[in-house]
DNA sequence: CACCTTATGCTCAAGTTGAGCAAAATGGCA
DNA sequence: TGCCATTTTGCTCAACTTGAGCATAAGGTG
């Protein structure tokens, strides 16, 4: 007998303002979170996309705008018994097709088991806008370095590894390297997923370091759709799906910043806008901001149109 | 009853040299060419790559060396029914997943009923290393122009995605965007693939300008890898998955002409290779060019364990 | 009205890119 | 042998981009 196949779809909600990335979470009843998601059905659904937006809809109210494919997760042994969790019949190989999708506004889920999560908290290590956190020298180096250490004779690769995805001894911090520095806690048993799913004893860690967990693979997906928001987010202009109609370039820059987890150089930021040519200012201004007012812009939706268009530069600050 | 579902992998293996980039292609009893694929099984196979390079290895006697997923296609309605040939349950909804692998020779297949074909054979219209190719104005514009007319309201929207996809107008030629190009020629009916698909009526157009079509969904798939390749080959380094262990900086810039199908400016890909550190020289010449001797250089591995990592700039020549 | 805050304008040095010229090192051929 | 074709390699120069910082403008507040 053939083992049956289930499919998936997870989706990866985003929005953002000048606090905080979001990403759109339901509730369980025993408090832990997950991504809206749900079974695909082979019979109802034309296209996964649709499928996706049927359960979103769903779960949390919400209509998706910019949606895009992310990645399909098959391995065994990565993921939970998730097929339960799905009622799909049992027995049967769970592959999983995640989603990123990109809105303007945290609109209104309180009807729904679902809430606007400041992704931070799945990865408090990968917010560095007030500096380099120092969780990831206090807390996570060291138990990743002693995990290396008991590597045998894989202590130096995995030494590599932890110190480009972390940036340590002088590497870089490259932030769309998101998905890495998961895999890499959890393969040294430091996400609470991986002790879960059945594997490794976990090396000690204050918890608040390594951020909450997520059901089944869920915190692996949002940590794909975060690496590929924020490299996306400066080839393409994306950014502009998380923009209400009208901002001023602070607004614009601090969501840049909240995505990328980085802060930019802002004469500079500007600058690079002005010769993109992606924006345009309304002649409106607000004294939201307390100094002098700023001007309104909106994005040109023309410049797509156009051919050559490139995201955001991002400056570093 | 629930459909069931079946999970098909399908594997773009790339070569190139100095003369074309070549697809690994499995070639059926009636001539036509498809990709080396088959159905994911999910009792035997651990994790999609492994299923992947059991199918690729058993079709062409290859063994692929770097590997990564494209993208999954669920769409009904795209694809033929392709769950015949891969011997499915009857009825079962076929969902595929592309894989792209890399590799430095095109060694022997002659066992096998495959072929490296230079994938221009499929795409005559992508390949500009000689200047724009003349059946894009001569016969590809005209056809999806007399098309778009046909739209009636949705004609401007055509008009304006045709010039930028295929760089009419004065747009700029983009290489990356090997899929829009291909998903425009499929609705448009001139793919043959979408008038087998039961799609509409082809406009008509020489069937030499619109390349050779393949099995399934297969040339989907193959668009998507080839503007996939050229987008990473910018940002990463994986031309070198491409390259024998030595080579000459003319070996190394034809063979990302061939993947771009674009001419490189050749002092000012030179100089930034120098500046990217990528490549280091042996010292060894060689006379094999004709001129005065080229030296040889390698590929610096080290260079992926420094975190920094770019891939080549493409200076157009 | 001084002063705080934020927006916006401007400058300057350093670095990068685009484009081309010139010299060097080989083989082939008169 | 000497000239030529061919290719590699070195060098230059202007245009543009980037990183960094200073200066000024335009609001609100005590």
């Amino acid at each position: 007998m053939m083992t049956p196949i289930a499919v998936g779809l997870s989706a990866v909600i985003v929005a953002a303002d000048a606090n905080a990335p979001y990403a759109l979470a339901t509730r369980l009843a025993d408090g832990a979170t997950g991504l809206p998601h749900g079974r695909f059905d082979p019979a109802g659904h034309r296209t996964f996309e649709l499928g996706l937006r049927d359960w979103v809809r769903a779960q949390t109210g919400f209509e998706p705008g910019y949606v895009e494919q992310l990645y399909t997760f098959g391995d065994l042994g990565r993921e939970l018994p998730q097929a339960e969790l799905d009622d799909a019949p049992s027995g049967a190989r769970l592959i999983s097709v995640g989603y990123l999708g990109l809105t303007p506004e945290r609109t209104d889920i309180s009807a729904f088991d679902a809430v606007w999560r400041d992704w931070h908290r799945y990865f408090p290590w990968e917010d560095h806008r007030k500096g380099r956190p120092d969780i990831i020298d206090h807390a996570i180096a060291p138990a990743l370095l002693s995990w290396a250490d008991a590597g045998g004779k894989n202590a130096t690769a995995r030494h590599a590894r932890i110190q480009i995805a972390f940036g340590l001894d002088n590497q870089p911090w490259i932030e769309e390297r998101t998905l890495e520095r998961y895999e890499i806690l959890y393969e040294a048993g430091l996400a609470p997923e991986a002790t879960r799913d059945g594997g490794r004893k976990s090396v000690k860690a204050p918890a608040e370091a390594l951020g909450e967990p997520m059901i089944s693979d869920h915190r692996r997906i949002l940590a794909t759709a975060i690496g590929r928001l924020r490299g996306k987010i400066k080839y393409r202009p994306v950014v502009f799906e998380l923009m209400p109609e009208k901002f001023t370039l602070l607004d614009l820059q601090k969501v840049v910043e909240a995505i990328l987890g980085q802060p930019l150089h802002k004469q500079n930021f500007r600058r690079s806008l002005d010769r993109s040519e992606l924006v345009v200012g309304l002649g409106q201004f607000t004294q939201a901001t307390g100094g002098r007012p700023a001007e309104l812009f909106r994005f040109r939706r023309e410049a797509l149109r156009e051919g050559h268009v490139s995201g955001v530069q991002t400056p570093r600050g």
